[in-house]
DNA sequence: GTTCCATGTTAACAATTAATTTACACAAAA
DNA sequence: TTTTGTGTAAATTAATTGTTAACATGGAAC
C-alpha cells in the first residue's frame, strides 16, 4: 500500500514564504496546506489534520505563539509537530517557544534547504509510530474495533462511548501490560490537559458497568491493566 | 520508585565546554558523561549506553560528523538521539549534519539555555521511556516483569503490592550482590523520605510469604540480597 | 430557538488495600 | 550477659480506588 504523504500546514503573512516554503516541500513529496494568521492556522488545523505545523511567529490577528499554545491545548494536537519560523534569533524567545510544546525553531533568513532538512529529521524520528491505529483487536471473544467504534463479546455489540472506548483500545493495544495513570492521561487526555483524579476510574468503572465482564484489573499505585 | 535519569554522552575537545554543559544539563536531572575526541565518544558510548549524544563537530581524532556515521552504523545506536554541536554555521554542513541522522544541530557560540530547551524538547517528543526500566528479569524459574507488574515461578503469576514489587526487582535486578538497608531505602522510598526502622524487614517478609520460596536472604548488619 | 439526551467531568463519601508503626520474640555478636 | 540487629504478628494510619449523584456541555431532535 501506498503510504499517505505527510500533510504540513504552513502558516506566514507573506505569500512569498509560504509560496518557497510549499514548493520545496511539496517537492520532497510532502502535501502541504497554508494560513495566512494565526486564526487561519487554528481553523484550518482542525480541518486539515496536519502532521507537522509551521508556524511564523510574528502574523496578524493572533502570533504563531498564541496559535501554538491554542494547539496544544487541544488533545488531537498534542502530538503534532510544529516549528516556529522567526526573524528574532534572540535566545529568550527560542527558548520561549520550545517550552511552549514547539518542536523546532528555525531563524529567518531561512535556508529552504535546511527547513526541509530539519523536516525530514522530526519525521525520520517520529517514524516509529503505529499505522494500525484503526486495526481491530482482537482478544479471545473480545473485538474492539476503532473502525466501527464497536466492541463485540460473543459476536453481541456493545456501545461504548468515546472516552470509554478509546481507553479499553489503549489498555487492549498491549494485553498484560500495565498501563499508568499518567500514560493514560497522556495518551487519551493529552499531556497539558488537566482533569481530575477520579476521571479515570469512573471511565474505568462505566466500561466494566457496561462490558460486564471484569477484563480491567487495577494495580493499586500503579496504573490498570486488560486481562480476560 | 525514583525513574532512572536519561543518560547524556557529551564529546568536546574543549574541557571548558564539557564542564558548562555537564553542570547545565545535570541540573536538569539528567546524568552526563564525557569524551574528550570522536574515538573517545564512540568507546564511551558503549559502554555508558546513553540516551542522547551530543557531539562537537571539530575534534580531534575522529570529527563528530565520523563518530555519528560510526555509530549511526551500530544497530545499538540505531534510534539514540544525536545533537551536533559547532561553530559552523554554515547551512551545508548543517544540512549534512542532519541528513547523516542527527536529531538536532546547536550553533556555537552555545547558549546554555538554549542548549538545555532543545534537549529538552527533544526528549519530550521521544517518549522513549528507559526501556531498561521495565525489562523482565528471569532468574532461573522466575521472572520479574514490570511492564505487566507480576511476577511468575514456574508461569504462575504472584501479585504483590506496588512497594513489594519494586523492593523484590530492586534486589532481582542484581542477584547476589548485597543491597544495603541505605540503599534500598534511597532507591525506593527516595532520598527525601523517612520511614521507620521495620519498614523494610515488613515488606521483605510479605514477600517471603506470598512468593513461598526463599529467594531473599539476610546478611546480618549490612542488608539483603537476592539469591534462588 | 428550545428542549432533551448522551457524554464527560467533578465532588463527596465509602470501601478497600497498602504502608507503616508498635511491641515483642528471638538470634547472633560483643 | 548484654547489646544489637532482625523476624513476626497485630494494630494503626495513610493512600488509593470504587461508587454514586450532581453538574456542565454540546449536539440532536423537535
Amino acid at each position: 500500500m501506498e503510504p499517505t504523504p505527510r500533510r504540513i500546514l504552513i502558516a506566514d503573512d507573506e505569500p512569498d514564504i509560504l509560496e518557497i516554503i510549499s514548493y520545496n516541500l511539496n517537492r520532497e513529496g510532502y502535501e502541504t496546506f497554508t494560513a495566512k494568521n494565526g486564526v487561519e492556522a487554528v481553523e484550518r488545523a482542525k480541518v486539515v489534520n496536519p502532521d507537522l505545523i509551521i508556524l511564523d511567529v510574528m502574523m496578524p490577528k493572533k502570533t504563531g505563539m498564541e496559535a501554538c499554545q491554542i494547539l496544544r491545548g487541544m488533545p488531537q494536537f498534542q502530538n503534532t509537530l510544529i516549528i516556529f519560523l522567526t526573524a528574532m534569533s534572540d535566545e529568550t524567545s527560542q527558548i520561549r517557544g520550545l517550552e511552549l510544546g514547539a518542536d523546532d525553531y528555525v531563524s529567518k533568513p531561512i535556508s529552504t534547504k535546511v527547513l526541509v532538512s530539519r523536516v525530514n529529521a522530526l519525521f525520520r524520528r517520529i517514524n516509529t509510530k503505529n499505522e494500525d491505529d484503526d486495526k481491530a483487536l482482537t482478544i479471545e471473544n473480545m473485538v474492539i474495533d476503532p473502525s466501527r467504534f464497536v466492541v463485540k463479546i460473543d459476536d453481541v455489540e456493545i456501545p461504548l462511548a468515546k472516552k470509554e472506548f478509546e481507553l479499553l483500545h489503549l489498555l487492549g493495544s498491549k494485553p498484560g501490560r500495565v498501563f499508568l495513570r499518567t500514560e493514560i492521561l497522556s495518551q487519551i487526555w493529552g499531556k497539558e490537559v488537566i482533569v481530575g483524579d477520579r476521571t479515570i476510574d469512573v471511565h474505568i468503572r462505566k466500561i466494566r458497568q457496561k462490558l460486564g465482564i471484569d477484563c480491567i484489573t487495577t494495580v493499586k499505585g500503579v496504573g490498570y491493566k486488560f486481562e480476560l
